[in-house]
DNA sequence: AATGAATGAGCATTCATTCAT
DNA sequence: GATGAATGAATGCTCATTCAT
């Protein structure tokens, strides 16, 4: 480590955050990357071994953020939890979170927003499928379940993309959550 | 020689459609299309100027749809009309219309979910803001009515993308309808 | 098949022969190939999926001969008759038969020449040892015999290199036959 | 300073011969031989103007050796005490005999082994021709003096390449010289 | 004297598009 | 109308060499 390095090694993050951000993995361009760096893409080869290994730099962090989820998943594993865990991420690895859930095709985190969404679902199910069967109330289609799931997520990240300020995007998801689980069982009646 | 051409045409076009459903707008290949459909892959171009023209081609009906839904939209603009609108379109332009929304990177029709959604927005906005008004409901952040419209039109597609059968297809939307909507202003007392 | 294809294809061989015969393998370029072949670089890919294949196609046969060598072990397994074998596939792919023997490092043939060789020695090893030892006459290091097939071998391989008209090889092949092996049992006394 | 610099510039030199050794001129590495050698990779360009330049700092003694060799010809000129110093030039410069010999391949003396047989070529021409003239013998084509040499040579590298006790080498290298010279006028009958 | 970050030409390969036939 | 051979810009990546420190 001598001068400027880690310097540089921040700015290819960021041009790489923004060129995968705009293209994807699989579409963003290592010389672009290096060109926006204002280096030359030799150099970008010093400090990530390749374009997946830049890419996992940027991501690994969120997605172990997530493994630890996972791993204490009987402690946390109440829906509001997850979006706890889910928006304490948001706070540091904004980007990043974005990058990983919508930009990485052709890379092993590709399935991440799916597995997100299947662990949110299989919390809600838990919780909601007892409610119900107490009440009486049959579902036809459990698939129903992981629609909520993968729609409430698809709006949590949403309110992340569009979020400036924290204030808001705390009422934004505050709400979000009322509408989306306040008196949800009634709704099943 | 005008029936020939529409064959081939015809033979093009359904080969492409799968081709961008497998692979996207991006990486749909066009020689692979061209193989698929058993034509060289110069004639494919005396019918298509290009990829981007060859897929919009695919596209452009379900969009055009989406363009009259909104001229029209002092008669329809009901949130429900915009729900039936989608779900006509679905009828007759199923893949298509899941091209456009998930497939479309790339191309002009990048933004497409978005537009729909905004337009989606506006009516519910217009329908429910009334309302809340009425009961004296303040709406700190009206980007909420956003997030709604998106996460719904998600859901819709979400279901589109799985149906297979279409009473399944009509009781899940019937229930997702159920679960956005039902005493929605309640909810956000 | 269309026009020109076969003329094409040729050219792109005669052009890779030439470039792995000055630059091996590893360092021979496929830019270079295509620009003496007059062809874009495109083009060549049309003929051959990489550049590991264009050398194959080179060198295959060759190679199928020698594998066809060495499954008639048991018929022709004298000394001389692998000889007049390397001789064959000499008289119709001699070019082959030098890159394959000289430059095929980084390619699944890299140890041609050294299998060649074990084989010889083998063969040489077999029909020379029960002569000695009927003589009495003791060898202190075996590995003399793989030092006499080799070099045997690169002497075949230098007249290959060298040789322009086919009375001349056959005479000095003849020579060379003679100066390895008359006697050859007298001179280990 | 000059002490440091002696021990730097010796530290690269033998990495180097590891280096090229293993992987040749082409492929050798500058990078890999300045890790292993301790040195910054810039460094290594103070004691060497580039990688050519290193090359020929380990093999320029060798080469050296083999033009005195041909300026003494007058001398030396006998076959024997060709190998004789090729032997002396083994004893001290083993690796950068065999690197020379067999790795210098883009180097500007990477004919030298050919350079070498011509040598000993001439040498054994000028001892043999007059023999064979004596007896009347007919060498039709002179080529097969300049095979001799070669495969001889090549033997020679192969024992030395194989040796690791000097009493094996010797030994192997006599019975080498018997099998190649002994009677070799006889075998010309 | 020494460092190692930076450079950029080079590589094999892909693919939308063109054009001679 | 149709063919598919040909094009060449673009990709990810490597490595000898340079140069600011």
């Amino acid at each position: 480590m001598q001068y400027l390095k880690n310097e540089v090694r921040n700015r290819i993050i960021m041009e790489a955050m923004k060129e995968f951000q705009d293209r994807g993995f699989l579409h963003g361009s290592m010389r672009t990357i290096a060109n926006n760096a204002g280096v030359a893409i030799g150099n970008v080869y010093r400090y990530f071994k390749n374009k997946e290994d830049l890419f996992n730099e940027i991501v690994e962090p969120v997605y172990q953020c997530f493994l630890r989820m996972e791993v204490h998943k009987q402690e946390i594993c109440s829906f509001e939890e997850i979006v706890n865990s889910i928006m304490e991420v948001m706070k540091e690895y904004k980007i990043q979170l974005l990058i990983i859930v919508d930009k990485s095709k052709g890379t092993k985190y590709a399935r991440f927003k799916e597995e997100l969404t299947k662990f949110a679902e299989k919390s809600l199910r838990e919780s909601l499928w007892p409610e119900l069967q107490e009440k009486g109330i049959e579902v036809k289609d459990p698939f129903i379940f992981y629609v909520i799931a993968s729609t409430f997520i698809e709006g949590l990240f949403l309110i992340f993309r569009k979020a400036e300020e924290e204030v808001a995007t705390r009422y934004l998801i505050h709400q979000l959550m009322i509408l989306f689980f306040d008196n949800l069982d009634k709704r099943f009646e």
